[in-house]
Order: structure tokens, then C-alpha cells, then sequence
DNA sequence: CTAGGGTTAG
């Protein structure tokens, strides 16, 4: 039956099921997590809401099932009403969490478990733990398990060792992450990625390549994964015929066929560097239909080099494929307003209005004390709300007096509509960096995450900051990392 | 015998 399901042929599996005639509790097992891994949640319910006798292995493979299937809240729920635990059972839960990007509440469960439960976390728990850490950048945690790991003389296994350096990298440490990697006794494939992309998204695209090289060496084969992280590492560092080269080889040295991702990177490529005629032929020579993202990433090129008729075509694809795609309606009303035809403007925040469009909310987070603390722009809900914006105002007079200037005006057309929080409020790294300054050591780094990229304004700000108040500021944006340092960044202004 | 795991552009 097992077999059956493994190789797809669920009504084999349940045709041998009915055939059986003696079946116990592993049979009806077998057919419960059959149908969970297969996708096929219901027909799994209803098997598991017949049998009258279940074990542990049949909660846990309904769980899994309704995690795969990303129904959560189910997998939740019967979590709750389970009879009794075992470790696997919370894993399996906090996975759940983890591969629904429910980071935080992973982590919640993660410490009920420790609290509760009477069982220790195993190298499964802290797999899924470290996921979590890496997608929130919660590096405290991340190093609590480090240093578990190490004390409890738990084995670096390929799948630990790989999360562990992914968790690294994630939250701004290639340092550690180099570390652990060479630690581990055995490296596949992920690992090499891993460390490839990780030191991809902080600009280093030559030890990207090297780390690419050397990866070839071992007799490791690339996926395509590998050559996202390749791309992306000449993304940050505007290599873009270094990137074309890569590009190129995919398929013709590596026998990789390009995904669409591919395609995506490369036409972000040649559109951050202004060579927008390329990114568009490639577009429209593509195999596969492009996609909103792909178009976006053009629409990125044109909003930096201000290629207005341009943008408008691409604002028509963007909008035949997703009619509540924000950033577009966004993009056009500037560029409309910016030439002074404010009537068109006017009638492209309607549309979008009409439309429901919404734009997606800018927010920050900051790990403090085991807790991750978030900002929105303009946030006053932090119950440090006084001294934060206090803060504020004093690097700003600071700042004044250090000669910057904060240009508000240009602002507007400087950062990816989409992207960009409102220019009127106070945007929410400055709350998070600010809530930094306040609850940390003199002279410790301060890092920052946050859901969209940086704009003009904060990154020349926190260049100023990072000098005047003699801090390391690590800023983790949607696509990459900044590291502020004596009034510079690691990006040196092209991101 | 049957349940839990890592990498992905904008």
C-alpha cells in the first residue's frame, strides 16, 4: 500500500486496503498518511474520522496533512485534541508553522514545548526552529540553539548544519555561517546555496563566485537554486555581464533549463543597470509567459531611469495580469503627477481605489529579549512610544547639525512605489533602529529587519546615524543587506 | 511496517 501511495496510485493502495482481511492499527495508518502526503486531505479525514482506534502515527499523519495542504489552523486544532504527545508530534506542529510562514508562532510553540511538554527538542525541532530564526532574523534564539547544540553534544548532521548556517547568513552573520559550514562533515548541494546566496544578498559576489568554483571542484552539480544565488550576487553588485555569462551557462554548461526565476533575476539585472531595451527583449523572447514579477522588475528599471513611455506599457501588462497589482496603479499616478498632468493622476488613484487596491503595509521588526518587536510607519502602539520617538527627534537635531538634510521632495520617485512607505511619517526601520539605540549597550551592531526594500531617504539617514552615534546598523531589507558603518554602507549606494 | 527536517528573484 505504502509503496502504491509513494508512486502516486492512491486507488491501488486503498483497492489492496479493501482486499486485506485482517487490517490493525499500521494498515489504517498507512492509508491516513498515504492520502495526507499525496494531497488528498479529505479522503485522509475521512478514514481518520472512522477509525475507532487511533494511535499516536494517526494524529500526527492527519496533522502533516493539513500542514502540506495549508490548513493550519486544522493541523492546529487537532494538535489541541490530541490524546497524547510525543516529540514527533511537536515537531510536527511547529513544521506546520514553519512552512506556513508562521515564523512566530513556531517559536511560540517551540517554547511550550520546552515549558509543557517533558520532552527534549531533537535535531528535527531545531531544524524547523532555525527556519523560523532565519526568516525572522531572530539571531539570539539562533545562537541559544547554537550553543544547545554544542553543549548537549548534539551531531552536526547535514540538515542541522544547513539550517544552522542558513540561520546565520539570514540574520547577517556569513562570519558564523562560514564557521559552521566548515564544521560540517558533509555538504551537499543546499549547503554550498546556502553560503553562495547568503553572501550574495551582502553584495560579495566575487567569494559568491569563488564559493561557486569551489563548490564545482568538490564534484557537487549546481540546481537552480545555486544559479539564483549567482544571479542575485551580480543583482547587488551590477555585474551584469557577469550575470548574462552565468545565465548563459545554465543550460549550456550545466544542463539546467532556465525557470522563469531565472528569467526574473536577469531582466532585474539588466534593468537596475538601465539597459531596459534588453531586459524588455528578453522578455518578449522568453519560452514561458512572463509574469507579474518579471514585468515588475522591468517596471523597477523604468521607474530609476524614468522611462515613462515605457512604464506605461509595462503598467498594461502588469495590469492585464493582476488588476490589483498596487504598485503599478502607484507607479503611473507619480509619473502622471510628476509631469503635471494632475487629472490623470487623479484618475489612476480612483481606478485603483475602485479597484480595492491595496497597498501593502511597510513594517520593521527588531529582536530584543527573546521577543521580536515590531513597527509599523508611524507606529505609536510601543509602550516605549515616548522615549522611541524622543530618539528620533534627537538624531534628527543631530543629524542637522552633521549637515544632512533630508530630501522629502525628491523622495517620491526615488524607491518602488509599491514599495515605499508613506513619505509623511516616520518610517519604520527609524523606529526599530531607535528602539535599538535605546535598550542596547553603547557600541553594540543593531539589526534591523524589514518587509520592503530601504528607501533613499532612510539609507542616507541611517549612513548618518551609524556615524554619530558610532553603532554597526545592519539593515535587512526584502532583497538584501546593508551594513552601516562610520556613515557608509556595505552596498555603496546600488541596490 | 505507519507520523516530524534544510536552499529560491521582486
Amino acid at each position: 500500500m505504502d509503496m502504491y501511495f509513494k508512486f502516486g496510485f492512491a486507488e491501488i493502495a486503498h483497492e489492496l486496503f479493501d482486499e486485506m482481511t485482517v487490517r490493525d492499527v499500521v494498515s489504517w495508518n498507512t492509508l491516513v498518511s498515504g492520502y495526507s502526503l499525496s494531497g488528498d486531505v479529505e479522503m485522509a479525514r475521512g478514514v481518520f474520522d472512522m477509525m475507532v482506534e487511533k494511535s499516536l502515527v494517526t494524529w500526527s499523519a492527519m496533522i502533516t496533512g493539513y500542514v502540506r495542504s495549508g490548513n493550519v489552523d486544522a493541523a492546529r486544532e487537532l494538535f489541541d485534541k490530541m490524546p497524547e504527545r510525543n516529540v514527533i508530534s511537536w515537531n510536527a506542529m511547529i513544521a506546520g508553522y514553519a512552512q506556513n510562514e508562521k515564523y512566530a508562532d513556531a517559536i511560540d510553540l517551540f517554547w511550550q514545548m520546552l515549558r509543557v511538554s517533558g520532552f527534549g527538542p531533537n535535531d528535527v525541532t531545531f531544524v524547523n526552529v532555525l527556519s523560523a530564526c532565519a526568516h525572522l532574523g531572530a539571531l539570539d534564539l539562533g545562537k541559544w540553539i547554537d550553543q544547545y547544540i554544542k553543549k548537549s553534544g548534539m551531531e552536526l548532521n547535514l540538515f542541522l548544519g544547513n539550517a544552522l548556517a542558513d540561520m546565520f547568513a539570514k540574520c547577517g552573520c556569513l562570519a558564523e555561517a562560514q564557521q559552521v559550514f566548515d564544521e560540517m562533515q558533509e555538504r551537499d548541494v543546499i549547503t554550498w546555496t546556502i553560503i553562495i546566496s547568503g553572501l550574495a544578498t551582502h553584495g560579495r559576489a566575487k567569494e559568491s563566485f569563488d564559493h561557486f568554483y569551489d563548490m564545482l571542484e568538490c564534484g557537487i552539480k549546481p540546481n537552480e537554486i545555486t544559479f539564483m544565488g549567482i544571479l542575485s550576487a551580480c543583482t547587488h553588485a551590477g555585474l551584469v555581464d557577469e550575470g548574462l555569462k552565468f545565465f548563459n551557462q545554465i543550460d549550456k554548461v550545466y544542463g539546467i533549463s532556465p525557470t522563469i526565476e531565472h528569467y526574473g533575476c536577469v531582466v532585474d539585472l539588466l534593468s537596475r543597470a538601465g539597459r531596459l531595451n534588453e531586459a524588455e527583449d528578453l522578455i518578449n523572447s522568453m519560452p514561458m509567459k512572463p509574469n507579474v514579477i518579471v514585468w515588475g522588475a522591468l517596471l523597477g528599471g523604468c521607474r530609476i531611469y524614468k522611462d515613462v513611455d515605457r512604464g506605461e506599457r509595462v503598467v498594461e501588462h502588469i495590469l492585464k495580469l493582476d488588476s490589483g497589482h498596487s504598485g503599478s496603479y502607484v507607479y503611473l499616478a507619480n509619473v502622471y503627477a510628476s509631469m503635471g498632468r494632475l487629472n490623470a493622476a487623479a484618475s489612476c488613484r480612483l481606478r485603483m481605489r475602485e479597484n480595492g487596491v491595496a497597498k501593502t503595509p511597510g513594517y520593521s521588526w527588531i529582536e530584543h529579549g527573546h521577543t521580536v518587536h515590531e513597527f509599523f510607519m508611524g507606529d505609536r502602539s510601543h509602550p516605549q512610544t515616548e522615549q522611541i520617538y524622543s530618539m528620533i527627534s534627537e538624531l534628527e537635531s543631530r543629524m542637522k547639525l552633521a549637515g544632512y538634510r533630508p530630501n522629502t521632495g525628491l523622495v517620491v520617485h526615488s524607491v518602488d512605489e509599491e514599495e515605499k512607505e508613506d513619505v509623511l511619517s516616520t518610517h519604520s526601520e527609524k523606529l526599530a533602529i531607535a528602539f535599538g539605540l535605546i535598550n542596547t549597550r553603547d557600541g553594540t551592531t543593531i539589526r534591523v529587519m524589514k518587509n520592503l526594500r530601504v528607501c533613499t531617504d532612510c539609507h542616507e539617514a541611517t549612513k548618518v546615524i551609524s556615524k554619530i552615534v558610532n553603532r554597526e546598523i545592519i539593515v535587512r531589507d526584502r532583497s538584501r543587506f546593508h551594513h552601516f558603518k562610520d556613515g557608509q554602507c556595505s552596498c555603496n549606494d546600488y541596490w
